[in-house]
RNA sequence: CGGGGCGUGGCGCAGCCUGGUAGCGCGCACCGUUCGGGUCGGUGAGGUCCCCGGUUCAAAUCCGGGCGCCCCGACCA
C-alpha cells in the first residue's frame, strides 16, 4: 500500500480527553475514530490490525476442531426470557414495526443452544464446537479508555456441546491451550487467572488478563497464584496488639475507622467495620463484619450469601450507624480475618464503641485481599490488567431452559453439558499497545502489525532513490510481505516520525546514501536497533533473515 | 447512579469574568523554496461559537432548560 493513497489520518497532538496510552496512540496513529460514546470505527489501518488478531484467533480454534459460523445480533426478546437473561440494564432492548419486542445480542448462548437443541439428537452427534466472529452490544454505563471498554465490539465466542462433565473438561482444556497460543502469537504478555462466574452462571471460569497501567482489573498474584481480585483468597497479615481495657469506651463523633483508631489509640486491624445488607429475595438482614483495615468483596459477599444483597438503608438497621456491634437479634457473618480473640466494635448505642472477646466459630471469606497478603507464604502483589479473553463452564445452564438434550445408549434423554468461550481482538490490540510503546508511538509484535516492513522514500518523487524505493517496494510485496511504501511528496522528519507512530515492526530507507552505498538503512522497531542494511540487490533475502530476527 | 470537568474551522486551544464585526498554533489549498529527523517565505479557503428558550438596541459571552462527550468512583454476562 502506498502511504500517499492510503486513508491513514494522523495527528500530531492526542485527543484532548484521553487518557489511557493506547486510547492516545491508536487514535494518532490514525487506526481508530469515535462515532459517540463507547462506539469507535476502525480505520484501514486499524482494522488490517484488528483482521491480523482475527485469524490468529481462527486458526488456533480451527485447530482444536471448532467450526466456523456466523449468528445474528438482533433476537427475539422470547428467546433470552427463556433463559432468564432479559432486562438487564446492560441490554439493548427494542421493537421491530409489529411491535415485537427484541434484544441486540450481548452474547450468544441462547442462539446457538437453540440450533443445537434442534438439530443434535444422539450422542452420536456430540461433541462439538461452534464459534463466530460476531459485534456484541452492551450499554455499558461507563464505556471508557478507547477501544477498551465499548458499547458495541467483536468479539470471538466458541461454545463447546459435550454429554458430560468430562467431556466439558476437555472442550475447556482444548479452548485453554488454544488461547495459550493465541496470546503468545500476538507477542502478548499474559497469564490466566481464576475467575467469578458472575452472571454467565455455571461451574468454573478462568480469565486471561495482559496486564497494563489501564486495565480495569485487579489481579492478585504470587509465586504459582493468579487471581481476579473478585475472588482471590489470601492469608492476612496479622492483626495489631490491642491493650485496651473491656467494656465499653467513650467515642464521640469517631463513625469512622480512622476516628475510632484515632479517639481509642488502637490499630485499625483491630476494629470490626460492620456492612448491613438486606438479601434480595428473602429480605433477610445481614450484618457483615470485616476488620477496619479490610474492605467487604461484593462479589465475595454474594458468593458466600448465595443471594444477591443490597446495603440496609438507616431505618432497616435500627441502630445508630457508625456504631453497629454485633446484635443478637440479626444474623451476622464475621470475615475469616477475624479470629478468635478480643476486638474493638460498635457498641449499638450513639458514641459508643466496646472491646469484645469472640470466640472461635463460623467464619466466611469475603474481604478484598491487599498487597502484602500471602498465599502459600509469599506476598502477593496486585497489578492492573485488562481482559482479553476468558473461558466459562457453563453446564447446563442454558440447555436446560432451551431444551438442548441427546439420547444416550439407552435411549434416555440427557442434557447437553456446555461450555461458552470469548476472546476481544480489539483488546488484544489496544493491551498490544499498552504493552508495546515508546515516546515515538506504538511498537507492534510483528504478528499483528498493520503491515510488515514501511519503506521510507526520501528524495523527490521521481528522483532515483524514490525509484530505488518502488523497485524494493515491488519486490518485497510479490514475495508476500506486507509492506507500506511512504511515498508522501514529505519531508524525511515527517515520514520517520510517522513510521515511529504507527509502529511497523521493521522500517528500510531508500535515500541517496542507499544509492551510493547500495543498501537501504533497515531499523527494528521495537527497541530501536539498527540493523544490518539490506542491501538493495539481493533484498528479498536480507529481509527474510531481518524479518526473522525480529521480535 | 454519585462526584468533577469540557463543548468555539479537521486537531489542540484563547476569547466568556467585565455583552459591541470570532482569534492563535498546527493541518489544508496554491506559488516559490528545501529535500536524511515534523524546512522556510508568500497568498488563500474554511466556523449553525452543541441545541432550544429568555434578557438586551446588541449574546460565543449573562440567565433558564436540554443534549453530547471525558475523567474519578459505583457497576460490568
Amino acid at each position: 500500500m502506498r502511504l500517499s493513497r492510503l486513508f491513514l489520518p494522523t495527528e500530531r497532538q492526542p485527543p484532548a480527553d484521553a487518557e489511557a496510552v493506547s486510547h492516545k496512540l491508536m487514535v494518532r496513529a490514525g487506526l481508530v475514530r469515535q462515532v459517540g460514546a463507547g462506539l469507535w470505527s476502525w480505520l484501514p489501518a486499524g482494522w488490517r490490525i484488528h483482521q491480523k488478531v482475527v485469524q490468529i484467533v481462527r486458526e488456533e480454534i480451527d485447530a482444536i476442531g471448532g467450526q466456523e459460523m456466523l449468528m445474528p445480533v438482533m433476537h427475539p426478546a422470547e428467546l433470552w426470557k427463556k433463559t432468564g437473561r432479559y432486562g438487564f440494564a446492560e441490554q439493548f432492548r427494542l421493537q421491530d414495526r409489529k411491535g415485537a419486542e427484541h434484544v441486540l445480542a450481548m452474547t450468544h448462548e441462547e442462539v446457538v443452544t437453540l440450533h443445537v437443541a434442534n438439530a443434535i439428537r444422539s450422542y452420536r452427534d456430540l461433541p462439538k464446537i461452534l464459534y463466530h466472529f460476531q459485534v456484541k452490544e452492551r450499554d455499558e454505563p461507563r464505556p471508557r479508555a478507547g477501544v477498551l471498554r465499548t458499547r458495541e465490539f467483536i468479539m470471538k465466542d466458541s461454545y463447546t456441546f459435550d454429554r458430560d462433565a468430562e467431556g466439558l473438561q476437555a472442550g475447556y482444556d482444548l479452548h485453554a491451550d488454544a488461547y495459550a497460543k493465541v496470546f503468545d502469537r500476538c507477542g502478548l504478555e499474559w497469564y490466566q487467572v481464576e475467575s467469578d462466574v458472575g452472571m454467565m452462571g455455571g461451574s468454573m471460569a478462568h480469565e486471561y488478563m495482559a496486564p497494563c497501567p489501564s486495565g480495569e482489573n485487579d489481579v492478585a498474584l504470587a509465586p504459582g497464584y493468579a487471581a481476579n481480585t473478585e475472588i482471590a483468597r489470601a492469608e492476612p497479615q496479622p492483626a495489631g496488639e490491642l491493650t485496651l481495657a473491656a467494656g465499653e469506651h467513650h467515642t464521640p463523633g469517631a463513625m469512622t475507622i480512622g476516628a475510632v483508631a484515632g479517639a481509642l489509640g488502637v490499630p485499625e486491624s483491630r476494629l470490626l467495620k460492620a456492612y448491613p445488607v438486606v438479601l434480595e429475595e428473602s429480605n433477610q438482614r445481614v450484618d457483615v463484619f470485616v476488620r477496619g483495615d479490610h474492605r467487604v468483596n461484593e462479589i465475595k459477599l454474594r458468593n458466600a450469601l448465595r443471594s444477591d444483597f443490597r446495603p440496609a438503608r438507616d431505618e432497616e438497621i435500627g441502630r445508630p450507624p457508625g456504631f453497629l456491634g454485633p446484635a443478637v437479634n440479626v444474623r451476622t457473618v464475621f470475615d475469616e480475618a477475624i479470629g478468635e480473640g478480643t476486638w474493638v466494635v460498635g457498641a449499638n448505642r450513639p458514641d459508643y464503641h466496646q472491646v469484645i472477646e469472640l470466640p472461635a466459630g463460623e467464619r466466611v471469606d469475603v474481604r478484598t485481599v491487599v498487597a502484602g497478603d500471602t498465599v502459600n507464604g509469599h506476598p502477593i502483589a496486585i497489578e492492573p490488567a485488562i481482559e482479553v479473553g476468558n473461558i466459562f463452564k457453563l453446564n447446563t445452564r442454558y440447555s436446560e431452559p432451551l431444551g438442548a438434550t441427546y439420547l444416550d445408549e439407552n435411549g434416555k434423554e440427557q442434557p447437553i453439558y456446555m461450555g461458552s468461550y470469548g476472546i476481544g481482538p480489539a483488546r488484544i490490540a489496544a493491551a498490544a499497545v499498552e504493552q508495546n510503546h515508546d515516546e515515538q508511538g506504538i511498537a507492534w509484535p510483528k504478528a499483528i502489525a498493520p503491515y510488515d516492513v514501511e519503506i521510507v522514500a526520501l528524495g523527490k518523487p521521481g528522483s532515483d532513490e524514490a525509484r530505488a524505493a518502488e523497485a524494493l517496494y515491488d519486490e518485497l510485496q510479490a514475495v508476500g510481505f506486507d509492506v507500506l511504501l511512504d511515498d508522501r511528496p514529505a519531508g524525511a522528519g515527517e515520514k520517520f516520525t510517522d513510521a515511529e507512530l504507527l509502529g511497523c515492526p521493521l522500517r528500510l530507507t531508500v535515500g541517496k546514501r542507499s544509492l551510493e552505498s547500495g543498501a537501504a538503512e533497515a531499523v527494528g522497531r521495537r527497541g530501536g536497533a539498527d540493523l544490518e542494511p539490506v542491501p538493495l540487490d539481493g533484498a528479498i533475502e536480507a529481509v527474510r533473515e531481518r524479518w526473522l530476527g525480529l521480535p
